[in-house]
DNA sequence: CGTGTGACGCGGG
DNA sequence: CCCCGCGCCACAC
């Protein structure tokens, strides 16, 4: 029998507004914690990302800091998601940033 | 219990 | 634009 994982409202907030992120659009995690109505929770979207991306099948490379850079490290998965936004057609500028018009906003 | 640790964010220099 | 410091907060030990 398998056990039924307890998520809080919080966490199942992110995995359905992760879930939303449109192909070819990011959210930054402080944003993303905003709309799940835990101003404070950027650093938890993280974990939750780390932890949840697989089970949820989440498309975790859609997630990116509120400047607009991958926050993993070379080796680590970086290179990995910043070839997962190329293929969807995200633009990285000179300095390794996205711009602003790839962002996403839920509508609520 | 206290202490250290980030897939963060923001303001300053 | 880069680099720091500080605030934040769930979690591992």
């Amino acid at each position: 029998m398998k056990e039924i994982e307890e998520v809080s409202p919080f966490t199942s907030k992110v995995i359905e507004i992760i879930s939303a992120i449109p192909r070819g659009r990011v959210m930054s995690y402080g944003l993303i914690a905003e709309f799940a109505e835990n101003r404070r929770g950027a650093r938890q979207v993280a974990r939750i990302l780390h932890t949840c991306s697989a089970a949820y099948d989440l498309p975790w490379h859609r997630v990116v800091n509120q400047k607009g850079r991958i926050s993993l490290k070379p080796g680590s998965g970086y290179e990995r998601q910043k070839n997962l936004l190329a293929g969807e057609g995200v633009v990285f500028d000179r300095s390794d940033t996205i711009d602003e018009r790839f962002f996403w906003r839920p509508l609520w």
